[in-house]
DNA sequence: GGAATAATTTACACCTAGTATAAATATTCA
DNA sequence: TGAATATTTATACTAGGTGTAAATTATTCC
């Protein structure tokens, strides 16, 4: 029987978990005593006792290190196969999951608390995590544009091009995602993908209740 | 009579302009060649002929150069006051107007045509200018939610608390501003800020319409 | 337990975006 | 032309992030 992970136990396993943890713990205190950026990397680094290269090795950026890292984000094969699966849902639902899934994956209770608490009171730090997006978003416009170039029928913007809904799609699904962990975080409710996609459609067609409507 | 615009006219105003512009050009060329990771922003200086230091006078980051900057975008009083005076129309119509309006002002119909190639054959630039929209969006959030705190009711989401609806609402602005650029840049319509607003209404409620809905 | 081996960490040097300062240069206007 | 002013420049710096090779540290096999 082979294994899936390398290795899940042994002393190198703990201390690799322990030096993650120290390193969320220490980003977390610090951005909040001095704010996002009165922190440097090299700062976290001296708090949790490691190199910087250690650091990067761990986090792909500092952002990741306070807003936390995607790491069960599937890659373009995983994630295009699960697109096949569900296609019982909505496809901006089942992506809006994954990501959400992806965020805050293996973190322990504590860190998920800190973090809340920092995020409740810097809600800015919701738009720091742009660059690690960046790679999420490249992913979900590729699988896009493989899966409705071959399931046009699960199309939902029959008038554009593929490419476009791609595009399109990728970008409002971060948007949605973004969104739900905004409003889990500041909030106490946790709406579900479908409830967020929902909100946030009669939240745009509010607009249109307003008196005078449609001038720009 | 007091001038607003210290120089309108002089050579000083034309040297910026043509320095400008030279920018602009560099930039997009160089992009096209190499792509955007393949362009250091010394590298367009060189082409420009310019020093670094001027190119930082000019924009605020490379990748303004590239997309374009946010010139006209209005100071945080001024944004105020438009969002007390167009009280006819949904506000986030008007955010999307005023976030459209300022990103492509006083450029020349030839960059506008080459970044136009530009950004069709590299889509994902469109999410490179995130450190610029992050001001803009800062902006809006801190002008929703003085505005939202006095007029309760042009509120969209009265079920969230006014910061809420403003950090969701400041985000959702940027991402219809961005669709629509999209779908502007790579379709051949240019959609009104109320009319992309109805086309993600209409994206967002397609996925009801998917057998069986409703799972995540 | 101890040596060979493999995985990690580290120190170090490097690149690039972006900022600050003060000297040099160009423009304006009298 | 020359004084006042705006702009550019050279230079040096900070900070995020990457690559490389040496040094640690854990594992494994005897």
């Amino acid at each position: 029987m082979e294994q899936i992970q390398p290795s899940t136990e042994g002393l190198r396993y703990r201390k690799k978990l322990k030096a993650r943890l120290a390193v969320e713990r220490s980003a977390l205190e610090l951005v909040t005593e001095r704010g996002y950026d009165g922190v440097t990397v090299e700062d976290i680094c001296a708090r949790a006792e490691i190199s910087k290269k250690t650091f990067f090795n761990y986090f792909p950026s500092k952002a990741s290190a306070v807003m936390g890292r995607f790491d069960t984000f599937p890659n373009d094969e995983h994630l295009l196969a699960i697109l096949e699966e569900h296609d019982e849902a909505c496809y901006l639902d089942v992506l809006v999951g994954i990501v959400g899934a992806s965020m805050a994956s293996g973190v322990d209770e504590d860190i998920v608390a800190l973090r809340r608490e920092v995020l409740r009171s810097m809600p800015q730090l919701f738009f720091q995590g742009q660059r690690d997006l960046l790679a999420v978003q490249h992913s979900i416009a590729a699988a896009l544009r493989s899966y409705l170039s071959e399931h046009p029928e699960r199309r939902m913007l029959s008038n554009q091009l593929v490419d476009e809904e791609a595009l399109v799609a990728s970008s409002t699904a971060i948007g949605l995602a973004r969104t739900r962990s905004m409003l889990h975080v500041c909030g106490d409710s946790k709406p579900s993908a479908t409830d967020v996609r929902h909100l946030v459609m009669a939240y745009l067609s509010a607009g249109d209740r307003v008196s005078g409507a449609s001038c720009l």
